[in-house]
RNA sequence: GGGCCGGUCGUCUAGAUGGUUAGGAUCUCCGCCUGACGCGCGGAGGGUCGCAGGUUCGAGUCCUGCCCGGCCCA
């Protein structure tokens, strides 16, 4: 390049150790600080606040940078986007994690001192993620990070509680829920996972009364001692005779009813099955149903009590060998089956549950469903499809939600009851109540007047945490002028997993509370898979971390690499090749943008003459815009990305910078001063626009470039680029056939082992390039340029629509 | 067993209302210094559009059945 024309950006390379500096620079100049007194739109982003048991590997990454995305486009938009950041710290897994690394039990150590050690834990992954989240560039409000154990959370929690209580909406039952042994409580439903596992088939012998046997089917043998009734199908031609009569349960020795009953299967086993409380869920609607009188067989620690007899103490996997051997040993086992079986287990410890009768809080959520799903209606999804992953849960939830918890790190149930009458009492909202260890703020029981108070020792379900994170982040409660601006919050992002809890569960308290949608928008992306295409686990070994992705290629390499791998709502997989592929991508970016810089910015006021060459450009330019606006509109970062690169690598550098060289360097001066204007002036506009629609994805690089060539301000700070009504222009229908007749020339002068830059003789191009005459005889060094088809063609070659003469 | 979503070159994808040799990117191979870029440029290769039927002059696109993957439910 002649010295005349020297680039402002000097670097030759783009270095992922410039995204420090940049990130430097953003927290000095506090460019995504949130003030809610700027009087524009509040858009308020629920961002998943993660949970604090482990780092961020490349999906979780991904994740959040295309959050991140989002949250950058709508602040270029003109929102004030209040784009929070929590760290989620209760729940079990934490509890779990501190159990494993010290070899201690929770129910072992001093309550205050497990929650310590519990504290210190998350307080070194919360590090880790949040330096993470830094690194990647998020513009969310560091210095306001929120931690769901916090007093002020954990109050809001409770007060949201109290109001619900208040309400009518909190009863207490007694009940069979899913509990888990491992864990030592009762969990949700949606924290069940079925999985499939091997176990057996028993075929059992139950003697009839007054003669007879049948033969019945149990994968849990060791309930006989609960068994209330034994169930055919009515329909089943085998057992008619069956009706009325009743059964005797082997080694135990009592009678049962024999039931014709629909959720008997002809085709599983003999198509007879015993009916205990409790082994799944069809016995637990059966007992309900039937009124059948439940015996509890298996004790909170998972092994069997005295009502089974010999088999007390036992494991329920031992007492099920033991029950089979005596079955066995006495005649009552025909045969035993190897089968798999799905089973309901905790989603945490991965145990399978037990039914147990327990008495726990509930929270009233069946009269809300037919409100849940028409605010599910009102909600706009991203992708549309996702809508259905909540319908289908919602259409499914067919008991209250139990919410209390007999785990520690969670919030406390603030309630306390009376010593002498049992009375539970709630105080007001507002503080951070722990009834396990403070004082009852009440002086007398409103029943029975005694004055000592005993605390609630259990916790929250964590969900009764998280699913109020909307109004957390929103001042609900702590700061009305912002919540007034603030909800319902814009959008709330998050992974298909939780559509089940978190979304569901969010809708239903906020619903609850204020009779409204959390959100506008909901945006659901997919899981991020390894090379493979499998899910990351620790367990399987097969994790991938960003750190040394962003040391070597630098966040803005991942970002890209993030948004352009699959489309939203799709799991992603991750893969090398493709990241390479974004890196490379950056550094072609940050090349054009240094030639380019290397010639004076052209204000648009100035005159100058755009050649049909340049407005053949912007329109091109007014199609990416639009691609990319629309992509962003529908929170997908997959078309702008693609919009981006295919605009600037195979149109922009490949094309018209190289057919603008000549006009712009002018060398020879043949050109007016006009005409090599408007080529600068162009370049210009395509780069800065360009930087401005890629800032959400890459916001390092793109602010590098803009604060070296256009400004002392950040670019994130601009607006979003709008479709501009004069760059429109027919020439764009064009841009093919240009590039065609480049690819053309290129061929003729390869297969004659020409230099690009040597000269052709004569040339026919297409009679509609000719308003590119000029850039294109220079582009190619052509000597004579002629349109159309020339007299005599078999004198040239023919590539394309373009006849060649050397 | 039921529901929802998806299945297009090795990989990621575009393909309203059915219509010429199914585009692009990445990848691989071959060649090349071209006034920014070898982290580059040019050219080439690679797909029986999950399978089987059906409707139609004509189907990746519509219908039926099935298979595979994911999520959910029972």
């Amino acid at each position: 390049m002649p010295s005349t024309f020297k680039p402002k950006i000097e670097e030759k390379r783009w270095s992922p150790q410039l995204e420090l500096e940049i990130q430097r620079l953003w927290a000095e100049e506090q460019v995504y600080r949130f003030n809610p007194e700027s009087g524009k739109p509040v858009y308020a982003i629920d961002t998943p606040p993660p949970y604090a048991s482990g780092r961020w590997h490349v999906g979780g990454a991904t994740h959040y940078a295309q959050i991140d995305m989002v949250a950058r486009y709508k602040r270029m938009k003109g929102f004030e986007v209040l784009f929070a950041f929590g760290i989620d710290r209760n729940g079990l897994p934490v509890e779990i994690e501190v159990e494993k690394k010290h070899k201690i039990s929770a129910r072992e150590v001093p309550r205050e001192k497990f929650l310590a050690l519990c504290r210190d834990f998350l307080d070194r992954v919360e590090a880790e993620i949040i330096a993470t989240a830094r690194r990647m560039g998020m513009s969310c409000d560091f210095d306001h990070v929120y931690r769901t154990d916090s007093p002020e959370y954990r109050a809001l929690t409770q007060a949201t509680f109290i109001e619900l209580w208040k309400k009518g909406l909190i009863y207490v039952d007694n009940r069979p829920t899913n509990w888990c042994p491992v864990c030592g409580t009762t969990i949700a439903d949606a924290e069940l996972e079925y999985r499939e596992v091997d176990t057996h088939l028993n075929y059992i012998k139950f003697p009839l009364k007054g003669g007879g046997e049948i033969i019945i089917a149990t994968t849990r043998p060791e309930l006989l001692c609960s068994c209330a009734a034994v169930i055919y199908h009515p329909e089943d031609e085998r057992y008619q005779h069956l009706e009325g009569r009743k059964a005797v349960v082997p080694l135990y020795g009592f009678e049962v009813p024999i039931l014709a009953n629909p959720n008997a299967k002809p085709e599983f086993g003999t198509g007879i099955a015993m009916i205990c409380s409790y082994g799944d869920y069809t016995d637990i609607r059966l007992f309900r149903e039937l009124g059948l009188k439940p015996v509890i067989a298996i004790g909170l620690d998972g092994r069997m009590n005295e009502a089974a007899g010999p088999y007390q103490g036992l494991k329920v996997e031992e007492a099920r060998e033991r029950i089979v051997a005596d079955l066995e040993a006495k005649g009552f086992l025909v045969k035993r089956e190897k089968i798999k079986h799905k089973v309901p287990t905790c989603w945490r410890s991965k145990n399978p549950v037990e039914f147990i009768s327990m008495q726990e809080y509930y929270l009233k959520q069946l009269p809300f469903l037919e409100d849940l799903r028409r605010i599910a209606e009102e909600i706009d999804f991203h992708p549309p499809e996702a809508r259905q992953y909540l319908l289908n849960w919602i259409n499914s939830v067919s008991v209250d939600w139990p919410i209390s918890r007999r785990r520690y790190y969670g919030t406390e149930i603030p309630l306390w009851y009376c010593e002498r009458c049992g009375k539970p009492h709630v105080p007001e909202p507002g503080r951070y109540y722990q009834p396990w260890k403070d004082p009852a703020p009440f002086q007398r029981c409103e029943a029975c007047g005694h004055t000592r108070f005993k605390g609630e020792e259990r916790t929250f379900d964590t969900w009764m945490d998280s699913s109020i994170s909307p109004l957390y982040v929103s001042g609900y409660l702590r700061d009305e002028k912002l919540f007034r601006k603030a909800f319902p919050c814009g959008l709330r992002p998050q992974g298909v997993d939780i559509v089940r809890t978190w979304l569901y569960y969010t809708l239903l308290r906020v619903y609850q509370l204020l009779g409204e949608k959390a959100f506008q928008d909901v945006r659901i992306s997919g899981m991020g898979l390894d090379e493979a295409g499998e899910a990351m686990h620790k367990s399987k070994g097969n994790i991938i971390w960003p750190e040394p992705i962003f040391e070597k290629y630098g966040a803005d390499a991942f970002r890209l690499w993030g948004a352009s791998e699959a489309r939203l709502g799709s799991d992603y997989r991750f893969s090398w090749e493709r990241l390479e592929g974004s890196a490379r991508f950056l550094t072609k970016l940050w090349n054009v943008s240094r030639f380019v810089s290397a010639f004076p910015l052209v204000d648009d006021g100035e005159s100058f003459s755009l050649q049909p060459l340049d407005e053949m450009a912007l329109a091109k330019l007014n199609e990416t815009i639009r691609e990319c606006v629309r992509g962003y509109e529908a929170m997908d970062v997959f078309p702008p990305a693609h919009a981006i690169r295919s605009f600037l690598w195979s149109f922009f550098a490949d094309h018209y910078v190289e057919a603008i060289k000549a006009r712009a360097y002018n060398s020879s001066g043949e050109y007016g001063e006009a005409e090599q204007k408007a080529a600068w002036w162009t370049l210009h506009t395509c780069v800065k626009t360009v930087l401005k629609l890629l800032a959400p994805i890459c916001p390092h690089i793109t602010e590098a470039i803009w604060r070296r060539v256009y400004s002392e301000k950040s670019i994130h700070l601009e607006a979003f680029p709008e479709p501009n009504p004069a760059w429109e222009s027919s020439f764009s229908k064009l841009a093919e056939e240009f590039q065609e007749f480049n690819s053309a020339v290129w061929r003729f002068k390869k297969a004659r082992g020409l230099s690009l830059k040597s000269e052709v003789a004569e040339v026919y191009a297409p009679p509609e390039l000719e308003p590119f005459k000029a850039d294109l005889k220079a582009m190619h060094q052509i000597k004579v340029l002629r349109f159309g088809v020339p007299e005599q063609p078999e004198n040239y070659s023919l590539y394309g629509k373009a006849y060649l003469k050397g």
